[in-house]
DNA sequence: TTTACTATGTGACATTTGTTACATATAATC
DNA sequence: GATTATATGTAACAAATGTCACATAGTAAA
Protein backbone atom coordinates (compact mmCIF):
# COMPACT_ATOMS: atom_id res chain seq x y z
CA UNK A 1 0.00 0.00 0.00
CA UNK A 2 1.55 3.45 -1.06
CA UNK A 3 -0.01 5.45 1.26
CA UNK A 4 1.58 3.32 4.12
CA UNK A 5 4.95 3.66 2.84
CA UNK A 6 4.34 7.51 2.40
CA UNK A 7 4.00 7.86 6.22
CA UNK A 8 7.12 5.84 7.40
CA UNK A 9 9.05 6.88 4.98
CA UNK A 10 7.96 10.88 5.35
CA UNK A 11 7.84 10.39 9.31
CA UNK A 12 10.98 7.51 9.99
CA UNK A 13 10.97 6.71 13.72
CA UNK A 14 7.77 6.38 15.06
CA UNK A 15 6.75 3.25 16.90
CA UNK A 16 4.92 0.40 14.84
CA UNK A 17 2.31 0.34 17.07
CA UNK A 18 1.71 3.60 16.42
CA UNK A 19 1.88 3.89 12.68
CA UNK A 20 -0.73 1.56 12.64
CA UNK A 21 -3.17 3.77 14.52
CA UNK A 22 -2.17 6.58 12.04
CA UNK A 23 -3.25 4.59 9.43
CA UNK A 24 -6.14 3.73 11.17
CA UNK A 25 -7.33 6.94 12.41
CA UNK A 26 -5.67 9.28 10.06
CA UNK A 27 -7.68 9.89 6.18
CA UNK A 28 -5.29 10.89 3.39
CA UNK A 29 -6.53 13.72 1.03
CA UNK A 30 -5.25 15.10 -1.82
CA UNK A 31 -5.45 18.30 -1.67
CA UNK A 32 -5.10 20.15 -4.87
CA UNK A 33 -2.94 23.84 -5.02
CA UNK A 34 -4.52 26.87 -3.75
CA UNK A 35 -6.72 25.32 -1.62
CA UNK A 36 -7.28 26.84 2.00
CA UNK A 37 -6.23 23.77 4.37
CA UNK A 38 -6.93 25.82 7.68
CA UNK A 39 -8.27 29.44 9.38
CA UNK A 40 -6.97 29.89 12.63
CA UNK A 41 -10.74 31.62 13.70
CA UNK A 42 -12.85 28.20 12.82
CA UNK A 43 -12.46 25.73 15.03
CA UNK A 44 -9.87 23.17 13.93
CA UNK A 45 -11.15 19.39 15.03
CA UNK A 46 -8.05 17.74 12.66
CA UNK A 47 -4.23 18.05 12.79
CA UNK A 48 -2.36 17.51 9.40
CA UNK A 49 0.76 16.15 8.60
CA UNK A 50 2.43 16.86 5.25
CA UNK A 51 2.82 13.55 3.07
CA UNK A 52 3.61 15.60 -0.14
CA UNK A 53 3.74 19.08 -1.11
CA UNK A 54 4.21 22.15 0.20
CA UNK A 55 1.91 24.21 2.43
CA UNK A 56 2.70 27.99 3.04
CA UNK A 57 1.33 29.52 6.45
CA UNK A 58 0.87 32.83 6.65
CA UNK A 59 -1.19 35.58 9.07
CA UNK A 60 -3.90 37.38 7.82
CA UNK A 61 -5.21 40.99 9.43
CA UNK A 62 -8.91 42.28 9.48
CA UNK A 63 -8.29 44.00 6.44
CA UNK A 64 -7.10 41.07 4.20
CA UNK A 65 -3.49 41.89 4.45
CA UNK A 66 -1.53 38.95 4.37
CA UNK A 67 2.12 38.26 5.31
CA UNK A 68 3.97 34.78 4.89
CA UNK A 69 5.34 33.37 7.84
CA UNK A 70 7.02 30.24 6.88
CA UNK A 71 6.69 26.70 4.19
CA UNK A 72 5.65 23.51 5.66
CA UNK A 73 6.56 20.11 4.03
CA UNK A 74 6.47 16.24 3.71
CA UNK A 75 7.60 15.19 6.55
CA UNK A 76 6.65 18.31 8.81
CA UNK A 77 3.40 18.98 10.72
CA UNK A 78 1.21 22.06 11.10
CA UNK A 79 2.02 22.98 14.42
CA UNK A 80 -0.89 25.56 14.69
CA UNK A 81 -3.04 22.54 13.88
CA UNK A 82 -1.97 20.43 16.59
CA UNK A 83 -3.63 21.80 19.59
CA UNK A 84 -5.80 24.66 18.90
CA UNK A 85 -6.72 27.27 21.62
CA UNK A 86 -5.10 30.02 19.88
CA UNK A 87 -7.63 32.95 19.55
CA UNK A 88 -6.86 36.46 18.30
CA UNK A 89 -9.39 38.85 17.28
CA UNK A 90 -7.83 41.26 14.68
CA UNK A 91 -5.90 38.26 13.23
CA UNK A 92 -5.48 34.34 11.86
CA UNK A 93 -3.22 31.77 11.32
CA UNK A 94 -3.84 30.63 7.73
CA UNK A 95 -2.40 27.15 5.51
CA UNK A 96 -2.64 27.18 1.90
CA UNK A 97 -1.55 24.42 -0.33
CA UNK A 98 1.15 26.40 -2.31
CA UNK A 99 1.19 23.44 -4.56
CA UNK A 100 -1.07 19.79 -4.72
CA UNK A 101 -0.73 18.35 -1.69
CA UNK A 102 -0.99 14.99 0.13
CA UNK A 103 -2.15 15.30 4.21
CA UNK A 104 -2.66 12.54 6.46
CA UNK A 105 -5.48 14.35 8.86
CA UNK A 106 -5.56 13.63 12.07
CA UNK A 107 -8.69 14.24 14.18
CA UNK A 108 -7.58 15.93 17.44
CA UNK A 109 -8.85 13.57 19.73
CA UNK A 110 -6.32 11.26 18.78
CA UNK A 111 -3.73 13.46 19.07
CA UNK A 112 -3.96 13.80 22.69
CA UNK A 113 -4.11 10.21 23.43
CA UNK A 114 -1.26 9.12 21.51
CA UNK A 115 0.76 11.83 23.73
CA UNK A 116 -0.55 9.67 26.29
CA UNK A 117 0.80 6.26 24.88
CA UNK A 118 3.63 6.92 22.42
CA UNK A 119 6.90 8.56 23.20
CA UNK A 120 7.88 8.99 19.81
CA UNK A 121 5.09 10.92 19.00
CA UNK A 122 5.49 12.87 22.04
CA UNK A 123 9.00 13.68 20.55
CA UNK A 124 7.44 14.66 17.68
CA UNK A 125 5.33 17.02 18.62
CA UNK A 126 7.73 18.54 20.77
CA UNK A 127 10.53 18.89 17.85
CA UNK A 128 7.55 20.73 15.66
CA UNK A 129 6.88 23.09 18.30
CA UNK A 130 10.66 23.94 18.76
CA UNK A 131 11.11 23.80 14.69
CA UNK A 132 8.06 26.40 13.98
CA UNK A 133 9.01 28.15 16.48
CA UNK A 134 12.97 29.17 15.39
CA UNK A 135 10.86 29.80 11.78
CA UNK A 136 8.99 32.23 13.23
CA UNK A 137 12.25 33.59 15.06
CA UNK A 138 13.37 34.24 11.79
CA UNK A 139 10.54 35.90 10.65
CA UNK A 140 10.50 38.19 13.49
CA UNK A 141 14.54 38.90 13.07
CA UNK A 142 13.84 39.97 9.23
CA UNK A 143 10.51 42.36 9.69
CA UNK A 144 12.21 43.88 13.44
CA UNK A 145 15.77 45.21 12.06
CA UNK A 146 15.51 44.82 7.83
CA UNK A 147 14.27 46.82 5.91
CA UNK A 148 12.30 45.71 2.57
CA UNK A 149 15.34 44.78 0.46
CA UNK A 150 16.91 42.84 2.55
CA UNK A 151 13.30 40.65 3.53
CA UNK A 152 13.24 40.47 -0.51
CA UNK A 153 16.29 39.11 -0.91
CA UNK A 154 15.95 36.79 2.33
CA UNK A 155 12.26 35.57 1.00
CA UNK A 156 13.59 34.85 -2.65
CA UNK A 157 16.59 32.79 -1.42
CA UNK A 158 13.93 31.03 1.16
CA UNK A 159 11.66 29.98 -2.28
CA UNK A 160 15.16 28.97 -3.80
CA UNK A 161 16.00 26.57 -1.58
CA UNK A 162 12.65 25.10 -1.88
CA UNK A 163 11.73 25.52 -5.58
CA UNK A 164 14.87 26.40 -7.12
CA UNK A 165 16.39 29.25 -8.53
CA UNK A 166 13.85 29.36 -10.98
CA UNK A 167 11.02 31.40 -9.27
CA UNK A 168 7.51 31.29 -10.73
CA UNK A 169 5.58 34.14 -8.26
CA UNK A 170 4.34 37.56 -9.47
CA UNK A 171 5.38 40.61 -8.22
CA UNK A 172 1.86 40.94 -6.64
CA UNK A 173 2.16 37.61 -4.94
CA UNK A 174 5.57 38.83 -3.30
CA UNK A 175 4.24 42.07 -2.31
CA UNK A 176 1.24 39.90 -0.68
CA UNK A 177 3.58 37.85 1.32
CA UNK A 178 5.70 40.63 2.36
CA UNK A 179 2.81 42.92 3.24
CA UNK A 180 4.06 45.42 0.77
CA UNK A 181 2.79 46.82 -2.55
CA UNK A 182 3.44 45.80 -6.01
CA UNK A 183 5.42 48.93 -7.36
CA UNK A 184 7.70 48.88 -4.17
CA UNK A 185 8.15 45.22 -5.05
CA UNK A 186 8.94 45.92 -8.85
CA UNK A 187 11.13 48.60 -8.03
CA UNK A 188 13.20 46.72 -5.66
CA UNK A 189 13.35 43.82 -8.25
CA UNK A 190 14.49 46.20 -11.11
CA UNK A 191 17.57 47.39 -9.09
CA UNK A 192 18.30 43.24 -8.18
CA UNK A 193 18.67 42.95 -12.17
CA UNK A 194 20.89 46.00 -12.67
CA UNK A 195 22.61 44.34 -9.91
CA UNK A 196 22.96 41.29 -12.01
CA UNK A 197 21.34 39.26 -9.08
CA UNK A 198 18.46 38.44 -10.86
CA UNK A 199 16.87 37.73 -14.57
CA UNK A 200 13.12 39.14 -15.00
CA UNK A 201 10.73 37.20 -17.52
CA UNK A 202 7.20 37.29 -17.23
CA UNK A 203 5.48 35.44 -14.51
CA UNK A 204 8.90 34.69 -13.18
CA UNK A 205 12.19 35.54 -12.57
CA UNK A 206 15.62 33.46 -11.72
CA UNK A 207 18.45 33.75 -8.85
CA UNK A 208 21.24 34.17 -10.54
CA UNK A 209 23.53 35.13 -7.00
CA UNK A 210 25.70 32.10 -5.66
CA UNK B 1 12.17 24.68 52.83
CA UNK B 2 11.01 27.58 50.98
CA UNK B 3 12.64 26.36 47.76
CA UNK B 4 10.40 23.14 47.57
CA UNK B 5 7.34 25.20 47.93
CA UNK B 6 7.61 27.36 45.38
CA UNK B 7 8.83 24.34 42.91
CA UNK B 8 5.32 22.72 43.72
CA UNK B 9 3.29 26.02 43.81
CA UNK B 10 4.99 27.57 40.60
CA UNK B 11 4.52 24.49 38.81
CA UNK B 12 1.61 22.34 39.85
CA UNK B 13 1.03 19.15 38.45
CA UNK B 14 3.82 17.67 37.93
CA UNK B 15 4.88 14.17 39.74
CA UNK B 16 6.30 13.61 42.92
CA UNK B 17 9.46 11.52 42.14
CA UNK B 18 9.93 14.50 39.21
CA UNK B 19 9.57 17.66 41.85
CA UNK B 20 12.46 15.45 43.75
CA UNK B 21 14.34 15.03 41.20
CA UNK B 22 14.07 18.83 40.01
CA UNK B 23 15.12 19.22 44.06
CA UNK B 24 18.02 17.41 43.47
CA UNK B 25 19.52 18.13 39.93
CA UNK B 26 18.47 22.42 39.41
CA UNK B 27 19.91 25.09 41.72
CA UNK B 28 18.41 27.64 42.41
CA UNK B 29 19.50 31.17 41.45
CA UNK B 30 18.77 34.52 43.06
CA UNK B 31 19.76 36.91 39.78
CA UNK B 32 19.37 40.79 40.60
CA UNK B 33 17.46 42.64 37.94
CA UNK B 34 19.05 43.79 34.48
CA UNK B 35 21.07 40.58 34.71
CA UNK B 36 21.64 38.97 31.43
CA UNK B 37 20.36 35.25 31.74
CA UNK B 38 21.11 34.07 28.47
CA UNK B 39 22.72 34.84 25.02
CA UNK B 40 22.03 32.49 22.24
CA UNK B 41 25.27 33.35 20.75
CA UNK B 42 27.15 30.60 23.51
CA UNK B 43 26.53 27.47 24.27
CA UNK B 44 23.39 26.87 26.80
CA UNK B 45 23.87 24.40 29.23
CA UNK B 46 21.26 24.47 31.45
CA UNK B 47 17.12 25.44 31.27
CA UNK B 48 15.66 28.39 33.12
CA UNK B 49 12.50 27.55 35.35
CA UNK B 50 11.32 31.05 36.45
CA UNK B 51 10.21 30.72 40.24
CA UNK B 52 9.76 34.52 41.00
CA UNK B 53 9.98 37.70 38.71
CA UNK B 54 9.92 38.74 35.34
CA UNK B 55 12.40 37.64 32.30
CA UNK B 56 12.04 39.89 29.24
CA UNK B 57 12.91 38.24 25.86
CA UNK B 58 14.34 39.98 22.98
CA UNK B 59 16.53 39.45 19.77
CA UNK B 60 19.31 41.75 19.19
CA UNK B 61 20.95 41.98 16.08
CA UNK B 62 25.02 42.46 14.86
CA UNK B 63 24.49 46.30 15.83
CA UNK B 64 23.35 45.88 19.05
CA UNK B 65 19.68 47.04 18.01
CA UNK B 66 17.04 45.35 20.43
CA UNK B 67 13.66 43.94 19.77
CA UNK B 68 11.35 42.97 22.48
CA UNK B 69 9.53 39.39 22.01
CA UNK B 70 7.43 39.18 25.11
CA UNK B 71 7.95 38.64 29.17
CA UNK B 72 8.28 35.29 30.96
CA UNK B 73 6.99 35.01 34.43
CA UNK B 74 7.25 32.68 37.90
CA UNK B 75 5.45 29.31 36.95
CA UNK B 76 6.99 29.81 33.08
CA UNK B 77 9.85 28.41 31.35
CA UNK B 78 12.41 29.57 28.97
CA UNK B 79 11.68 27.74 25.27
CA UNK B 80 14.32 28.95 24.13
CA UNK B 81 16.64 27.37 26.93
CA UNK B 82 15.09 24.35 26.83
CA UNK B 83 16.72 22.27 24.01
CA UNK B 84 19.22 24.81 21.91
CA UNK B 85 20.63 23.98 18.26
CA UNK B 86 19.33 26.96 17.46
CA UNK B 87 21.89 29.09 15.46
CA UNK B 88 21.28 32.54 13.53
CA UNK B 89 25.22 34.21 12.84
CA UNK B 90 23.14 37.79 12.59
CA UNK B 91 20.96 37.58 15.88
CA UNK B 92 20.25 36.13 18.91
CA UNK B 93 18.02 35.82 21.48
CA UNK B 94 18.79 37.55 24.53
CA UNK B 95 17.01 37.01 28.16
CA UNK B 96 17.12 39.51 30.83
CA UNK B 97 16.20 39.75 34.75
CA UNK B 98 13.59 42.58 34.25
CA UNK B 99 13.41 42.36 38.19
CA UNK B 100 15.56 40.32 40.88
CA UNK B 101 14.41 37.00 39.89
CA UNK B 102 14.34 33.07 41.27
CA UNK B 103 15.22 30.82 38.62
CA UNK B 104 15.77 26.91 38.97
CA UNK B 105 18.83 26.00 36.73
CA UNK B 106 18.38 22.75 35.40
CA UNK B 107 21.49 20.85 33.54
CA UNK B 108 20.38 20.28 30.20
CA UNK B 109 21.07 16.54 30.68
CA UNK B 110 18.05 16.43 32.79
CA UNK B 111 15.96 17.79 30.66
CA UNK B 112 16.36 14.97 28.22
CA UNK B 113 16.31 12.29 30.45
CA UNK B 114 12.78 13.33 32.01
CA UNK B 115 11.32 13.41 28.93
CA UNK B 116 12.14 9.66 28.93
CA UNK B 117 10.82 9.37 32.52
CA UNK B 118 7.86 11.75 33.48
CA UNK B 119 5.12 12.23 31.28
CA UNK B 120 4.08 15.47 33.55
CA UNK B 121 7.14 16.62 32.23
CA UNK B 122 6.47 16.17 28.62
CA UNK B 123 2.93 17.74 28.80
CA UNK B 124 4.86 21.17 30.50
CA UNK B 125 7.63 20.99 27.68
CA UNK B 126 5.01 20.65 25.09
CA UNK B 127 2.96 23.64 26.84
CA UNK B 128 5.87 25.56 26.75
CA UNK B 129 6.77 25.65 23.10
CA UNK B 130 3.30 26.28 22.57
CA UNK B 131 2.77 29.13 24.60
CA UNK B 132 6.10 31.11 23.41
CA UNK B 133 5.01 30.24 19.97
CA UNK B 134 1.38 31.83 20.28
CA UNK B 135 3.61 35.04 22.11
CA UNK B 136 5.35 34.72 18.88
CA UNK B 137 2.21 35.00 16.78
CA UNK B 138 1.05 37.98 18.48
CA UNK B 139 4.13 39.78 18.07
CA UNK B 140 4.81 38.83 14.12
CA UNK B 141 1.12 40.19 14.14
CA UNK B 142 2.14 43.46 15.78
CA UNK B 143 4.95 43.92 13.31
CA UNK B 144 3.66 43.00 10.40
CA UNK B 145 0.71 44.97 10.03
CA UNK B 146 1.10 47.46 12.61
CA UNK B 147 2.06 51.34 12.24
CA UNK B 148 4.49 52.05 15.57
CA UNK B 149 1.56 54.35 17.30
CA UNK B 150 -1.07 50.86 17.59
CA UNK B 151 2.50 48.86 18.28
CA UNK B 152 3.50 51.55 21.47
CA UNK B 153 -0.12 51.14 22.37
CA UNK B 154 0.46 47.32 22.18
CA UNK B 155 3.38 47.61 24.15
CA UNK B 156 1.98 49.84 26.95
CA UNK B 157 -1.27 47.45 27.23
CA UNK B 158 1.01 44.60 27.55
CA UNK B 159 3.41 46.16 30.62
CA UNK B 160 0.29 47.29 32.36
CA UNK B 161 -0.91 43.81 32.69
CA UNK B 162 2.33 42.68 34.10
CA UNK B 163 3.47 45.86 36.27
CA UNK B 164 0.28 47.68 36.54
CA UNK B 165 -0.71 51.11 35.43
CA UNK B 166 2.59 52.66 36.24
CA UNK B 167 5.15 52.14 33.79
CA UNK B 168 8.55 52.96 35.24
CA UNK B 169 10.39 53.30 31.59
CA UNK B 170 12.47 56.14 29.65
CA UNK B 171 11.37 56.65 26.15
CA UNK B 172 14.88 55.60 25.35
CA UNK B 173 14.42 51.88 27.15
CA UNK B 174 10.57 51.51 24.77
CA UNK B 175 12.30 52.84 21.68
CA UNK B 176 14.90 50.29 21.64
CA UNK B 177 11.99 47.21 22.59
CA UNK B 178 10.38 48.32 19.94
CA UNK B 179 13.57 49.14 17.66
CA UNK B 180 12.81 52.49 17.23
CA UNK B 181 14.47 55.84 18.37
CA UNK B 182 13.45 57.91 21.22
CA UNK B 183 12.27 60.90 19.31
CA UNK B 184 9.56 58.48 17.48
CA UNK B 185 8.76 57.63 21.22
CA UNK B 186 8.85 61.13 22.87
CA UNK B 187 6.62 62.10 20.05
CA UNK B 188 3.84 59.20 20.24
CA UNK B 189 3.61 59.08 23.91
CA UNK B 190 3.08 62.97 23.71
CA UNK B 191 -0.20 62.45 21.46
CA UNK B 192 -1.54 60.03 23.76
CA UNK B 193 -1.38 62.33 27.02
CA UNK B 194 -3.03 64.93 24.45
CA UNK B 195 -5.48 62.81 23.97
CA UNK B 196 -5.80 61.96 27.83
CA UNK B 197 -5.06 58.32 27.45
CA UNK B 198 -1.55 58.46 29.80
CA UNK B 199 0.10 61.03 32.15
CA UNK B 200 3.43 62.06 31.71
CA UNK B 201 5.77 62.38 34.19
CA UNK B 202 10.13 61.68 34.84
CA UNK B 203 10.72 58.41 34.33
CA UNK B 204 7.54 56.87 34.04
CA UNK B 205 4.27 57.89 33.22
CA UNK B 206 0.56 56.34 34.11
CA UNK B 207 -1.86 54.51 31.53
CA UNK B 208 -5.35 56.03 32.34
CA UNK B 209 -7.56 54.35 29.41
CA UNK B 210 -9.20 51.87 30.78
C1' DT C 1 23.64 76.65 44.88
C1' DT C 2 26.28 75.60 41.06
C1' DT C 3 27.44 72.07 38.10
C1' DA C 4 26.72 68.07 35.61
C1' DC C 5 23.97 64.51 34.01
C1' DT C 6 19.98 62.45 32.21
C1' DA C 7 15.30 62.66 30.38
C1' DT C 8 12.12 64.91 27.59
C1' DG C 9 10.24 68.33 23.84
C1' DT C 10 10.38 69.87 19.28
C1' DG C 11 11.43 71.68 14.61
C1' DA C 12 13.71 70.70 10.30
C1' DC C 13 15.06 67.53 7.28
C1' DA C 14 16.37 62.66 5.19
C1' DT C 15 15.01 58.12 4.07
C1' DT C 16 12.03 54.46 3.33
C1' DT C 17 7.88 52.82 1.99
C1' DG C 18 3.29 53.31 0.21
C1' DT C 19 -0.01 55.40 -3.27
C1' DT C 20 -1.69 57.22 -7.56
C1' DA C 21 -1.67 57.39 -12.21
C1' DC C 22 -0.50 55.95 -16.33
C1' DA C 23 2.56 53.68 -19.96
C1' DT C 24 4.18 49.56 -21.93
C1' DA C 25 4.64 44.78 -22.72
C1' DT C 26 3.37 40.00 -23.02
C1' DA C 27 0.16 36.33 -23.31
C1' DA C 28 -4.50 34.59 -24.09
C1' DT C 29 -8.81 34.72 -26.63
C1' DC C 30 -11.71 35.93 -30.18
C1' DG D 1 -4.43 40.15 -36.48
C1' DA D 2 -7.42 42.61 -33.22
C1' DT D 3 -9.02 42.58 -28.59
C1' DT D 4 -8.69 41.77 -23.84
C1' DA D 5 -6.60 40.65 -19.67
C1' DT D 6 -2.72 40.47 -16.87
C1' DA D 7 2.04 41.68 -15.64
C1' DT D 8 5.55 44.95 -15.32
C1' DG D 9 7.93 49.83 -15.48
C1' DT D 10 8.17 54.32 -13.74
C1' DA D 11 7.47 59.12 -12.29
C1' DA D 12 5.45 62.04 -8.95
C1' DC D 13 3.80 62.59 -4.74
C1' DA D 14 2.22 61.30 0.25
C1' DA D 15 2.86 59.31 4.67
C1' DA D 16 5.51 57.14 8.22
C1' DT D 17 9.60 56.82 10.46
C1' DG D 18 14.33 57.94 11.38
C1' DT D 19 18.02 61.45 12.22
C1' DC D 20 20.09 65.76 13.64
C1' DA D 21 20.26 69.73 16.27
C1' DC D 22 19.33 72.03 20.03
C1' DA D 23 16.24 73.67 23.89
C1' DT D 24 14.40 72.79 28.37
C1' DA D 25 13.59 70.58 32.57
C1' DG D 26 14.20 67.78 36.35
C1' DT D 27 17.71 65.23 39.55
C1' DA D 28 21.95 64.23 41.52
C1' DA D 29 26.54 65.42 42.79
C1' DA D 30 30.04 68.69 43.96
Amino acid sequence: MKEKDAIRQNFPGLEEALYEEMEKCGEIMEIPAGTTLLRKAQIIRSSMLILDGIVKLYQEDEEGNEFFMYDIEAGEACAVSMVCTYRQENSQVVAKALTDVTVLMIPLEYMDQWLGKYKSWHYFVIRTWKARYEELLNTVNEIAFKNMDERLEFYIKRQVEKMGPQIRLTHQEIASDLNSSREVISRLLKKMEKNGWIVIHRNSFEWMKP
